[in-house]
DNA sequence: AATGAATGAGATTTCATTCAT
DNA sequence: CATGAATGAAATCTCATTCAT
C-alpha cells in the first residue's frame, strides 16, 4: 500500500537525475534529493524504503520510458531502412532531450545499487531492436554480424557524441544527426 | 630510513581501481582502498593528503598511460589505413587490458572529486589522433566531417563494445575486432 | 514536527565548558560534549556545523552573558565609587559562578578556533566599564594613568585570585572581595 | 641513559613553545614539533618518550628559569620596598621577554598532560617571594592580609597587562611598568 | 501523510607513537 | 643516534534511516 501521488514521485525522480547529474551517484545523498524535490527527507521515504530502491525505480523508468520513444512511430511492417533511420534519429533524440538519464544509467551501473532483476529485466527493452537487425541481416542489407555488436556499434557513437557535444555545450542539429547517420549506415550495410 | 615507496602508488592505484570497478566511485572507501592495498589508513594520507587528491591523482595517470598505449608502434610516417588500424586495434587492446581504468575515467566524469585543472589537462591527450584524422582528409581518404565527430565515432563504438563485452563475461577476440573496425572503416572512408 | 530545540543549545555550551574546565580545549571532543549533552554526536552537527563553530558561538555567548552580570545594578548616575565598587563586586561575582567560562576564554584566546571576527567583536563589551572610568578620570577620584591600563590592573588582579583559589579549592567570601576590592581602590584612587 | 644533546633539547622547548602560542596546546602536534625544531618526529621520541613528558619537562623548565630572574640582583638584606620594587621589575621584564612560557603554562593548567607530580614541584617556586611579604607585613610597610592575596594582587595585574599589551603588539616601557608599581604598591602599602 | 530533528554507524582524516633503515 | 615512513586508534564529520510531532 504505496503512496501514489505521481506529481511528487517525479518531481523526486526529477531531484535525483539533476543530482547526479550533478555531483554523481557517489555524490548525491537522501537529503538533497528531498531538498530538491521540495519535500522532507521523511517524506522520501514514505515513497522509496531506502535509496537503493529509488534507485532501482528510477532506473527501471528510465528504461521504459526511453524504450517507448526508441520506437515511436515506427513499425515491423515499413522496410528496414527507413525503419532503422527512424529509431536512429529516436534514440538521439531521446538522449538529447533526457541526457540527465542517461548519465544516470551509466552511473547505476557501477553502483552498489542496481539490483541483480532490475540489470537483468532491463535487458530486454532493446527486444524490437533486435528482431529489426535480424531482418536486415536476412535481407542481406546489413553486414552478416553478431547482431549484438551491430547495436553496440550503432549506440556507442550516439552515447558518445551525444555526452562530448553535451560536455562542451555544444549542440546536436539535424545536421550532426544525419552526419553520424550515414557513418553509421556506410558501415553496417553491406 | 626508509625512502617513500614508488610502488606502494601503484598498490594504490590498483586497489583504487579494484574497488570503483566492484562498487563504483560512490561505494569506494579510503579504508578499503588502504586494506587492498595492503597498508594502513594513515599511510594512504601519506601519500595522497585528501580522498580527492588520490581520484585526481589517478584520473591523471590513467589519461596518460593509455595515451602511451594508444600510439605504441605508430608512425606519423606511414600510410593512412595502416596507422588507422594500428591505433584502433591499440586502443581496443587497452580498453580490454585496462578496463577498470576505463570505468574509473568514466565515472569521474560526474564525481564531485574531478577537479576542473584535472579535466582540462586531460582533453589534449588525443591530440596525434586529431592529426591523422585531418591527414585522412586532406588525402579524401576519410569522409570530410568534423574531426571530433569522427573520432568520438570511433571511440564510442570501442567504448560500448569493450563494456558490454566485459559485462557479460564475453572476450573480445581478434575476429571481434577485425569486425568493428571493418564496420569503423566501411563508415569513415570516402 | 519537532521544532529545533533552543534547550538543547545550552545543554551543548554545558557539555563544552563542562569538558574543556576538565581536559582544556586540548582534550574536549565532540563526541564528549555530545555524551555530557546527552545527545548523538549527528545532533551535533544539526546545531553547529563543526567543532570551530561550536567554539566560537560559545565564545561570543560567554562574553555577551558576563556584560550583562557585569553592569546589573548599575547607573550611569550614580557617584563613581560606588558605582565602580559595585561592577567589582559584579565581575568577581561573576567569575566565581561562571569559572568554567573564564578558564574557556582563556583557553580560546590561544587556540587555532576562534576566528578574528570573533575575536574583534567581542573586544567592545568593556565599553561601558572604560567610560566610567574615564569619569572617574574627570572628576579627580582615580589617577591620570592610561584607561586600559586602569582597567588591566582591575581585572587583573579579580582573574587571578579567583583562578588560584578555585585551583586550591578555597572559597572567594564577601571578605576576601572586600579585601581586594580595598587592595584595587587604594591602588587607582589619587 | 637519556641522550643530552642540550642544544637539541633547547631548540624542542623553542619549537613547542611557538607552537602553543600560535595554536594553543590544543592545536600543536609532535611532527609540527618535530619540523619547526629541525628534527625528525622520531628524533623527537629519542628525547622525550612522550608528548606528556615534553610539556610536563618544558613546564618545570620554565618554572625554573622564571624562578632565577625574578629573584635576580634581589638580596634578602635589602630593605624592603627597593626589594619588593626590584623583583617587580623583574617579573615584569620576564614575561616580556618570555611571553611564550607564560602562555604555555597558562594552558597547561588545564590540560590534560600535566602531572599532578608537576603541579606540586612549581608551587614552591616563589617562595622567597612569600618570605619578602610577610616581612613587609612584620615590618608593618604592608597590608596585614592574607599573603596569597597580596602576591595574587601582585601577579595578576602583571599577567594581564603583559598579556594584553602584547596582544595588541603595544610595547611595555619603563614607564608602563613605573605606572603598574605605583598603582600595586599604593594598594598594597598600609 | 508530512515534517525535519535525531540517531548512530560508518566515512574521512589526524596524530602520537613505533619501526625499519 | 637520527630519520621519516608506517601504523592504527581515535577524532571529526556525513548521511541513510527512524521517530516524535
Amino acid at each position: 500500500m504505496k503512496p501514489r501521488d505521481e506529481q511528487k514521485i517525479q518531481q523526486i525522480y526529477a531531484a535525483t537525475l539533476k543530482g547526479v547529474q550533478e555531483r554523481g551517484l557517489a555524490g548525491v545523498t537522501m537529503s538533497e534529493i528531498a531538498r530538491e524535490a521540495g519535500i522532507a527527507t521523511g517524506t522520501l521515504y514514505i515513497y522509496f524504503t531506502s535509496k537503493e530502491e529509488l534507485i532501482n525505480a528510477l532506473y527501471s523508468e528510465c528504461r521504459k520510458s526511453s524504450a517507448g520513444v526508441f520506437f515511436r512511430g515506427y513499425s515491423e511492417q515499413e522496410p528496414f531502412k527507413p525503419g532503422f533511420r527512424k529509431i536512429y534519429f529516436n534514440i538521439v533524440r531521446h538522449r538529447v532531450e533526457h541526457f540527465g538519464e542517461a548519465i544516470f544509467m551509466e552511473q547505476c551501473y557501477h553502483s552498489p545499487f542496481l539490483s541483480e532483476a532490475t540489470r537483468e529485466e532491463s535487458r530486454k527493452i532493446m527486444d524490437p531492436l533486435y528482431s529489426l537487425m535480424e531482418r536486415g541481416k536476412r535481407e542481406q542489407l546489413v553486414k552478416d554480424l553478431d547482431i549484438k555488436l551491430l547495436l553496440l556499434y550503432m549506440v556507442g557513437t550516439i552515447n558518445e557524441v551525444v555526452k562530448q557535444y553535451h560536455y562542451n555545450g555544444k549542440k546536436i542539429t539535424r545536421q550532426t544527426t544525419e552526419s553520424i547517420f550515414k557513418l553509421c549506415w556506410d558501415g553496417i550495410k553491406v
